[in-house]
DNA sequence: TGTACATCAGTGAACGCGCGTTCACTGATGTAC
DNA sequence: TGTACATCAGTGAACGCGCGTTCACTGATGTAC
């Protein structure tokens, strides 16, 4: 039966809510439309009433995983300083936590690689939401722009290399010298409590 | 018809190669068994005579690449020192051709977070490897065991992530910016031609 | 405001396809004598 | 060394299954009067 405008935004809602998880936990491969479909309590057929594609919905959540995610960073910056709120993303993304529940965390290291491989819509924008992270990360960092900037991308790579190692060396002792050595690099204060 | 012991040998050593290169081209859930045993030149149903299970394939695959990956540093050291060996291990990382041609990479910059989601035996073979290849870059830096270590650590990361973030931003600008940190963090002298 | 009707979000069966895996079969290889 | 035969690597059709996608249908919603 046909559902008001609202339900329907609301269910929208929902599925890509559900794909930024799924995605970040399974992989684009690993996430099948009827999956998806039921977790958000929906059937599958469905589906197409909202997108074109499952590519569609991928680029949808990619961009909508990139926006929560820059927009928690501006939050944090209007809070505290925006020194404050690339220290606390430096220290969350280096932690187990993040390590172990990739369904809320980074897409860079939870897909990034795998997305290289898809549709030249979900790489541009995939892309730009990380441009747009390096450019919140550079905010929150001294120096000239271009010192700022060069800072920001190494803090990156830094943060996405240590997280695809940790996830990929598994539950050892080698996953925790990983995440210190990052953090050591990146000269963060582990043990601080805020 | 029955073939020779060796010319099974042979193709189970075809196999192990091409699956090799695909893995890391196409992820592991974008290789199937029929394209494998194509590209070896022999047809899917043979497959089973050679590996228990895809799983078993893709276990075996990540060793080979890894012991490859592994010597290759070994006979470098060989013939210059252990430190050029690192140097040039690290330059050839983080170049364009690298970062184009991830069949003949790194498998953690290709399918690492991928392989984390698989079987025990795959993330087992997936860590051992990476073990390997810290200690042998560790032989390569200078200190004590401990710095060594702990260097050859932050030298994985930034080169892991530097290459996944380049891979996944696509041609842009920022991909020649992103090897560029890299290179800088690490300090390696880029246009040095040996 | 009330009524008649066109719209369309959601359902669930069905589509073709490719996946990993199995199997009956073939015939060269390896072995026993 | 030669012969008879059991073995088994490779073939290609077939298996069940899940995939992305389509479609006829339903009935509440939104709209025109």
């Amino acid at each position: 039966m046909r559902m008001s405008r609202e339900a329907m935004a609301e269910h929208h809602q929902a599925i890509v809510e559900v794909a930024a998880r799924m995605l970040r936990e399974r992989g684009i491969k690993g996430t099948s439309v009827a999956d998806l479909m039921q977790a958000a309590g929906l059937t599958h057929g469905g589906f197409y009433r909202h997108f074109e594609s499952k590519d569609a919905l991928v680029a949808e959540a990619v961009q909508s995983i990139h926006d929560a995610l820059v927009k928690c960073l501006e939050t944090k910056a209007d809070k505290a300083s925006e020194a404050d709120a690339v220290n606390d993303y430096v220290a969350k993304y280096l932690s187990q936590g993040h390590v172990a529940n990739p369904g809320v965390g980074c897409p860079m290291a939870a897909f990034g690689v795998e997305a290289a491989r898809e549709t030249a819509e979900i790489r541009r924008v995939f892309a730009n939401g990380t441009q747009r992270t390096i450019d919140k990360l550079s905010a929150g960092l001294r120096g000239t722009p271009s010192e700022r900037r060069t800072k920001a991308i190494q803090m990156f790579i830094s943060l996405v290399g240590a997280v695809v190692i940790a996830r990929a060396v598994g539950d050892s002792e080698l996953r925790e010298e990983v995440l210190g050595a990052s953090r050591e690099a990146l000269g963060v204060s582990v043990g601080r409590k805020r």
